[in-house]
Order: C-alpha cells, then sequence, then structure tokens
RNA sequence: GGGGGAUUUCCCGAGCGGCCAAAGGGGGCAGACUGUAAAUCUGUUGUCACUGACUUCGGUGGUCCGAAUCCACCAUCCCCCA
C-alpha cells in the first residue's frame, strides 16, 4: 500500500485539490510541503501532534517537509479572544517558542541536511511594505470571494476585524513566497485551514500560472463534536514538564468507546492490518485497545521508558495496591504540634487546589488513606505515620504518594 | 463624527436598593452503577479560623443606615446612521 493510500485508510485526508496530482506526487516523494505553526507558547500540544505524524509519514515516504513558524502573525498578536489579553510577544519569546518547537519536532521529523526545514515567516512578512503588497497580491484576490468563503461566514456575525480578515492574504502569501524560494509545492492543514489554503494555491496560479497543491486533515473530534486534545484545564501538551507522561497516558487511556478506533488508525503508526483486527471489538475488551492507544501515544511522544513507567503506574494503581504514585515530601516544618491535618496534606500533595475543596472531597467521601476512606475532617498524621509514606487518593483518578524525610 | 445597547462567579445567562456568595443551564468535582468508557441518578461547585466571618458582580469615585442594583467619570465590546 502507497502512502497517500495508507492516509485514506487512516481516515487522515479531508480535503485535497487534485487527487490524482497529488496521490501521484506523494507517493513518488516529491512533493514539497509545508504546514504553519504558530508559536503561541512554549511547547506543542496534541492539536500540533497529528500534523507531526503526518509529516512523519509523508517525510517516511521521501518527501521534504517545511515547517513554518508563524513568528510574522506572532508578532502582531491575534487581535480576537481578547479576553485572556494575549501579551505582545517579544522576539526572544518567540525565538525561544520557535527553539523549544523545534526540539519537540526533532523527536518527529528529520531535519538533517536536505531532509527537512524549519522557516519563520516573520523573515518576510514583517519586511512587507503595505502599498507594494496591494499592488503586488492585493490585486489578486477579490473581496467578494473572500467573504464567501466559509471560515469567514461564521464570523459575519460576531464581527471580524480587518487584521483578522487579512489572515487568508498572508497565509497565501506564505504560501506563494515558499513555492518561489523553495519550490514548496504542496500545503497541509487543518481541516478549517481549507479555505485560507485554497487562497494560496490560486494567488501562486494566478502570479506565476503554476499549479500548487492543498491538502487538509481530517480534525480529530470526539463523538460530540469537540475538538480531542483539550481538557478542563487547558490542552494536552507534549512538554512533559507541561503534561507529564503519566496524565498524557491517562487521557488516551480515558478517551470515550467510540473514539478509540478512530484515534488508532489516525494517531498511531500500528499497521492497518492490526488495526483493522480490533475492529470487531466491542464492551471491555475495548478497554484493551485504550491501553494500546495510550502506551503507543506516549511512546511516540516521550520514548519507550516512559510509556512503559506510565502503564506500570497505571496499572498497579488502577488494580488496588500501588506505591509508584507521584511522591510529594513533606518536612517537619509542615508539621504543627507534631502532626498534619488531612485537609492539609491534601492541599500540600497538589490534590485540590483549595481547603474549602479539600473539605468537600471529604465530606462527600471521596478521600482515601491507604485504602481507607477518610470521613473525619480533623483527621491527622503524625511523623511517624508518615515516615514511611502514605498514599492518599482523591476520588478514583487522583493519587499521591506523601511521605516526610 | 452622531445615536443606542452591553460588561455578573470557569462559560452562557437571571438578578426587585436590604431576604444576594447572587436563579437557571453548561462544564468541573465527588458519590451510586460500571469496564479507569458512555448513559443515568444524587450531592457539590468564592475563600477562610466553616452552624460564623471575609472578599466578589469591567475600573474609579459618589449617593444611601445599606449598592451587582442609583449617580458621575473612565475603559472595553456590539449595533444603527455617516
Amino acid at each position: 500500500m502507497k502512502i497517500y493510500e495508507e492516509l485514506v485508510a487512516r481516515g487522515l485526508i479531508a480535503q485535497v485539490t487534485n487527487e490524482e496530482e497529488i496521490k501521484n506526487m506523494i507517493n513518488e516523494g516529491k512533493a514539497t510541503f509545508y504546514i504553519g505553526f504558530d508559536p503561541t507558547a512554549d511547547s506543542l500540544h496534541v492539536g500540533h501532534f497529528m500534523a507531526l505524524c503526518l509529516m512523519k509519514r509523508l517525510q517516511m515516504a521521501g518527501n521534504k517537509p517545511v515547517v513554518l513558524i508563524g513568528g510574522g502573525t506572532a508578532m502582531v498578536g491575534d487581535p480576537s479572544g481578547r479576553t485572556d489579553m494575549r501579551q505582545m510577544m517579544t522576539t526572544d519569546t518567540i525565538q525561544h517558542n520557535c527553539d523549544c518547537f523545534k526540539k519537540q519536532m526533532e523527536r518527529f521529523i528529520d531535519f538533517g541536511e536536505g531532509k527537512a526545514i524549519m522557516v519563520n515567516n516573520a523573515d518576510w512578512l514583517l519586511d512587507l511594505n503595505y502599498v507594494e503588497v496591494l499592488r503586488d497580491v492585493g490585486a489578486c484576490f477579490s473581496v467578494n470571494r473572500m467573504l464567501s468563503a466559509e471560515c469567514y461566514k461564521q464570523r459575519m456575525e460576531k464581527g471580524l476585524s480587518f487584521l483578522e480578515f487579512n489572515y487568508m492574504i498572508m497565509q497565501s502569501y506564505d504560501f506563494y513566497h515558499l513555492f518561489k524560494t523553495y519550490g514548496c509545492n504542496m500545503q497541509f492543514g487543518g481541516d478549517d485551514q481549507w479555505s485560507n489554503m485554497l487562497g494560496g494555491t490560486e494567488l501562486i496560479r494566478r502570479k506565476l500560472g503554476k499549479d500548487a497543491h492543498a491538502m487538509t486533515i481530517t480534525l480529530l473530534l470526539n463523538s460530540e463534536g469537540k475538538k480531542m486534545g483539550k481538557t478542563a484545564s487547558g490542552a494536552v501538551w507534549l512538554d512533559p514538564n507541561k503534561t507529564t507522561p503519566f496524565d498524557f497516558y491517562q487521557y488516551w487511556r480515558n478517551v470515550g468507546d467510540d473514539d478509540v478506533l478512530k484515534c488508532i488508525r489516525m494517531l498511531t503508526f500500528l499497521p492497518l492490518e492490526e488495526i483493522n483486527a480490533m475492529d470487531t471489538w466491542e464492551g471491555a475488551q475495548l478497554n484493551t485497545a485504550k491501553e494500546i492507544l495510550a502506551y503507543e501515544l506516549t511512546k511516540l511522544v516521550h520514548g519507550d521508558e516512559e510509556a512503559e513507567k506510565a502503564q506500570a503506574m497505571a496499572r498497579s494503581l488502577f488494580t488496588g495496591g500501588a506505591d509508584n504514585a507521584p511522591t510529594v515530601e513533606l518536612s517537619e516544618s509542615d508539621l504543627v504540634e507534631g502532626a498534619i491535618d488531612i485537609l492539609s496534606v491534601l492541599v500540600k500533595a497538589e490534590l485540590v487546589p483549595s481547603r474549602s475543596e479539600a473539605r468537600r472531597a471529604v465530606e462527600q467521601g471521596g478521600v482515601t488513606v491507604n485504602d481507607e476512606k477518610i470521613t473525619n475532617l480533623r483527621h491527622s498524621f503524625t511523623a511517624d505515620d508518615l515516615k514511611d509514606g502514605i498514599l492518599v487518593r482523591r476520588g478514583k483518578k487522583n493519587f499521591k504518594k506523601v511521605i516526610i524525610k
């Protein structure tokens, strides 16, 4: 099976400009393709992960990836969603984020000589002259057409700033620039980028009279139609300091039944035959599939060792006895008159954000210490109790081992 | 430039000058049921020294015994006209 057929079989491809040409091009390893990433944080998250996997697959098939970092757009800052008032990012921050991105990407993409390149659109966007751009590419865009694009339609009701409206032009210009500079003949992106990407192919056609292609990746949605990779507390990061390998593992271990197979198919590198064999699994058997998914993804992102550790920890924690839970060390100074109460322990272990929540958790019977339910709010522990460590558990899925040194 | 409307707790959204830590929904958390799933049911959801106290309703001042509610100014957003 060739690479294109495999991508289709895995359900990764949403839309393409010209199927025949794209198929031939990537199957023969002749594509130089780019995907854009905005350096708005110092780590990639799960949303980027699919794009990275796709790049990896294509690179393995002999195609050349171009990673585009959106340093230019980051300099401007996104005016929408101003509730969390994004700080205007400094050049240093952007550079730092780019470095972090690159480091994380190196795990997936081979940036060796001639294998892949990374560019920053700040290098060409920031020096543009307004009037020149208007004359150069502005004439190639029809406002009427842009307004009829799906991505703007939805925004017409809420309001759309001129800056946002220009996003399509900037992105199109990127593609045009990369086409001229690196012979980049294809763009990939999330399915929500489709109209922006078409803007690029059209600009290239108008300016240079040449064909460029675009292909979008199916957005990874769960069965409720929401983007995956988000939790109540934010994104699931690839950086182990922001989302621990264990939490990362748990995220995938807990996906809904309806989503497991889709995730395995789209995100892992397991052979398709193996995945198809799982299609008939149902009920509790899907739990095994979830374990496979969690293990495979953790391995891809954090390596074999971390994946093993996360899996071992999860298994032991959920089957009762456990002592490889994350450990929290207390010191004598945390004790008051030689003891520390349960509420303080919960807070110190970061199992709850406040004493009020700790109180609630205990009142509702959600707190266990060494598998014994704690019901007394004033229950306390002495240094002696903590000497060998206690396993504190809030709810079913939150554990910490607390020990005094 | 002119006119009008808005800003409430994680989100959406009620809110009569005192009975407002603030309805309702969503989300989150905990419990029951389970398979670390989904669905369902129950409880809970500002903080703390927790039968009480303290801090919240865009910001700053003011009126009042008393303000999320009234007034003034500022900020931000939206709509209509130009």
